[in-house]
DNA sequence: TTGTAAGCGTTATCAA
DNA sequence: TTGATAACGCTTACAA
């Protein structure tokens, strides 16, 4: 099965050199005559040599590997997460360990000390929910950025997302479209995240003198289920509701649901904001729905950056940065049609 | 900042015992009286130290690494996978480098060289559809093992899931429940998958001696919008069908949808059945839907496990290995209301 | 029972 | 311009 893999020394036994030799010609360091670094190369090339990072790691005391600690890797969370941090990485020829605790405190010790063993670069802690969570035990002098979920040690850097901001965008965008009786469906209240996306659109409404449209913010559950629920309790409680900004985009769909049920056109009747961009639920949903991005690729791609750059021995201070998020307009919000 | 870590030598000058013996303490070897061992245990802990594992690796040639090479990581597909993937590896304290090529081959092949260079023990390539693509360009004698997209070669190993037998469990389901005129929508015709089905679906349709209502397969987006169209045609074509089995959940949340703005009950007048059981789509539906769980968690199971045998040595034979589906039944297909 | 030393594959230092 | 040689941190014969 497993061949030998040729080494710096079958390269330079083909080659005619020393291994000194090669691997200068190789690295392109140190003076070298040019027709030895070509045959040096060319021998590579014909061996198909491929210089061992294990050794290379042992040697420099870099591994050129990160690795993403994440509590959960299921649906829209980790994934754009994900693409921003290789984003970032992959230029670098840096390799991504990925780490899924699974929530379980265990599991984490588990994989911390296995990236101790390692001597990876760097770490990036992924939480799920903003919240304060107990720094990673893993050896001192290993770089660690958290994401979402912060260090409760605050020189830990942290980048995060911006709720409350997300708020005001769906909030200032719902105004300008001529809303004033805005509705807010969200997730549970003991979460941070959603409290702040409704602290975020409350701010705008005070600021315009309006009131939010039941006189409440309906917090309740991550579904469908919930949204469709609490579209009824709503609209009983303020049937002149123009406009309901919604926690999730699970939550926007069933709200668009019930109001179908109810005849109530969207956007016509009544605008519907999401939040996620969750692509398949909010592009599927009918009509798409305009819905607050919260830019978690971004998130990453900042994350990995600010890891690279601690890695690189630049100071990165402590402390939390926030990604602005952004607004993907469909079709939920578009303008009323004529004659509503 | 990074400071010094701890290795064997400072464990044995602070033990008063040599490296060797430090080695043969911690890992259990040899023979050493049991006050010496547990004084390097002690010394060992006292420092936090953790081997090296890129010395080990050098040393031993095993890294306990291995990639999963992934041309996307989005949605449904790729997390469960990674789940069963994980269930396998874990246990034997396996680490995962994670690469996405993004469905770009000068990706797949810069991945492919690094995850040489860092003599990852075995490699999972995982496509997102059936299909045959070309093996992985990577060092001769490293196990490789492909996931529902298999290598041309046919002495490469692969494992797939069973899209005929998901077809054929649907299929029983609806008869089972009392259906005979069984419609069905799905993705494009071009691809593998949803003919494969189709073919199950068809199977044992012929077999019940029953036609596909509406006389065809209505093959052609994984969108829910083509799940609405195509609910209309196949209605109209075929007004008395009273099941409709679709090939992804997306597709059967617009059939739905379809159905309810028809006044047509699911699942009293119609059953659906959908393909994914992906969670938050088939979930949230209204009703939920019975959908087919292709297996994925499973299916990255296998494929780790006979990586794991791969790399131990022990022979596993080349082809393809399907992993059976199983059907995940909810409310879309409930037993008809009485007097409907 | 314990210590010494070679070797894993690189890179880097210093001589030649 | 090139070649020896000593690290890097570990495991493992083999010697003591």
């Amino acid at each position: 099965m497993s061949q030998r893999v040729p080494t710096v020394r079958d390269v330079a036994a083909r080659a005619g050199v020393s291994v000194g030799t090669v691997s200068k010609a190789l690295n392109n360091r140190g003076q070298l005559r040019e027709e030895t670094r070509a045959r040096v190369v060319a021998a590579a090339r014909e061996l198909g040599f491929r210089p061992n990072s294990l050794a290379q790691g042992l040697q420099s005391g870099r591994t050129y590997t990160v690795a993403v600690i994440t509590t959960d890797r299921f649906g829209r969370f980790g994934n754009p997460l994900m693409l921003g941090v290789e984003d970032a990485l992959g230029a670098d020829r840096v390799s991504v360990f990925l780490c899924d605790t699974r929530d379980d405190p265990i599991r984490e010790h588990h994989h911390a000390e296995t990236l101790d063993e390692r001597r990876v670069d760097g770490i990036i802690v992924a939480g799920r929910r903003k919240q304060t969570r107990a720094p990673l035990a893993v050896a001192s002098g290993v770089p660690v950025v958290y994401v979402i979920a912060q260090s409760s040690d605050p020189s830990d850097f942290c980048v995060t997302t911006d709720d409350v901001g997300g708020g005001v965008l769906a909030a200032r965008h719902l105004l300008a479209s001529g809303r004033t009786r805005i509705g807010h469906i969200t997730g549970p209240e003991r979460f941070a995240d959603p409290r702040e996306r409704a602290a975020g659109l409350s701010s705008v409404l005070d600021s315009a003198g309006l009131d939010l449209a039941g006189g409440q913010v309906f917090y309740g559950e991550w579904s469908e289920d919930w949204g469709r629920r609490a579209a009824e309790m709503l609209l009983h409680a303020a049937p002149d509701t123009d406009a309901i900004f919604c926690g999730s985009d699970q939550i926007a769909r069933g709200v668009v649901e019930t109001l179908r049920d109810r005849r109530l056109r969207v956007p016509g009747d009544i605008a519907v904001v999401g939040f996620d961009n969750w692509e398949p639920m909010a592009a599927g949903c009918r009509p798409p729905l305009t819905t607050v991005d919260p830019n978690l690729r971004e998130v990453g791609r900042v994350a990995a950056t600010r890891l690279l750059d601690m890695i690189a021995g630049r100071p990165v201070e402590g402390g939390v940065e926030t990604v602005p998020a952004w607004l993907m307009l469909r079709e939920s919000t578009g303008v009323r049609e004529a004659g509503a």
